[in-house]
DNA sequence: GTGTTTGCAAATCATTTGCAGCTTA
DNA sequence: TAAGCTGCAAATGATTTGCAAACAC
C-alpha cells in the first residue's frame, strides 16, 4: 500500500535521527533542506499516513501547538523549560502516573494518556540561585 | 479597565452554570441562544479576557482541540469516556502526581502540569460486561 | 499498466484584527 | 465625554484537498 519513495524515507530518517519533537513546519524546513522543492503537503500527507500507521505520535503542547516524535521511542512525557527551552522525557514514575492507581480511585480504564509539564530544568535552577547570590 | 456589559455577564454565567469545558464554538454558540446577533468576535474577545484576568483557562484536549472552562473550579484534570464522551473529573492524587517526586527524581522544578486521560468509564465498563455476558 | 505519490493552487477552519459606530462609567 | 465594547468583514495561519503529471512496483 505505501510506497517507498525519496521524500517518505526522508521524513522517516528525520525522526528516527531527531529525538525532540517536531512541528509540521519543523518537519518541513528539514524535508527542505535536504531536498530542496519538496511540497508542504507532501511533507504533512506523509506524516499523517505516519501517523495513522503508528509509526509517529502527535503530542499537543499548550502554547507551542501539536508536535510529532518518533512513537518506537519508549512511552515518556515531556517536561519543557521555561527558561532555556529544553526537553525532558520523564516516565511514569518519574511523575508518579499509575493506571492502576486511577480505575482503584475512579473507575476509569485509561486507554491513553498525556501528561506535560512546564516548569525550571536543573541547570537553570541552579543559574538561578547563582545569580541571585 | 474592563466594563461590565450584557455579553461579558452572558458568557461569564455560561462559563458558571457549566462545568465541562467549552470550545469556542460551543460558547459562541450558546451566547447566540441567549443573545441572538452577538458577533463570534465579541465572544472570542470576551473569552480572551477572560482568560487574561486568569478567570477562566484554557485545556487543550488532543483531538477535540483547545476548551475553556471557570478557573475558580478546583485544579483537576479531565478523563473522557471514548465510548459515552462523558468526561470526569480527577484531582492530582487520583492520578497520582506529585511535583515533588518529579523534582526529587528529575530535578525538574514544575510550574504547570496537564493531564488528559482518555479511557472507559465505569458506567460503560459495565454495560460492556453486560453485553459480554 | 495501475494505483500511489507529488507539486501547485486553492479551499477550509479556527483565530485574530481593523474600523466605524454604539455603550458604559 | 472618554475609554471600552460591538458587529461586520476581512486578514491570518495552520491544515487539508482537488487535480493532472510523475513515479513506484
Amino acid at each position: 500500500m505505501d510506497r517507498q519513495t525519496v521524500s517518505r524515507e526522508t521524513v522517516i530518517r528525520l525522526f528516527r535521527t531527531n529525538a525532540r519533537p517536531l512541528s509540521m513546519a519543523d518537519i518541513n524546513r528539514l524535508v527542505g533542506a535536504a531536498r530542496p522543492g519538496t511540497a508542504y503537503s507532501t511533507v504533512f500527507r506523509i506524516v499523517r499516513k505516519l501517523e495513522a500507521a503508528g509509526l509517529v505520535v502527535r503530542v499537543d503542547w499548550r502554547e507551542r501547538g501539536s508536535r510529532y516524535e518518533w512513537a518506537k521511542l519508549p512511552h515518556h512525557h515531556h517536561a519543557v523549560c521555561v527558561v532555556c527551552g529544553s526537553v525532558a522525557d520523564l516516565d511514569d514514575a518519574d511523575v508518579g502516573f499509575n493506571p492502576d492507581t486511577v480505575l482503584r480511585r475512579t473507575g476509569f480504564s485509561v486507554r491513553h494518556h498525556a501528561i506535560e509539564l512546564e516548569g525550571i530544568c536543573s541547570g537553570c535552577a541552579a543559574s538561578e540561585r547563582e545569580s541571585h547570590a
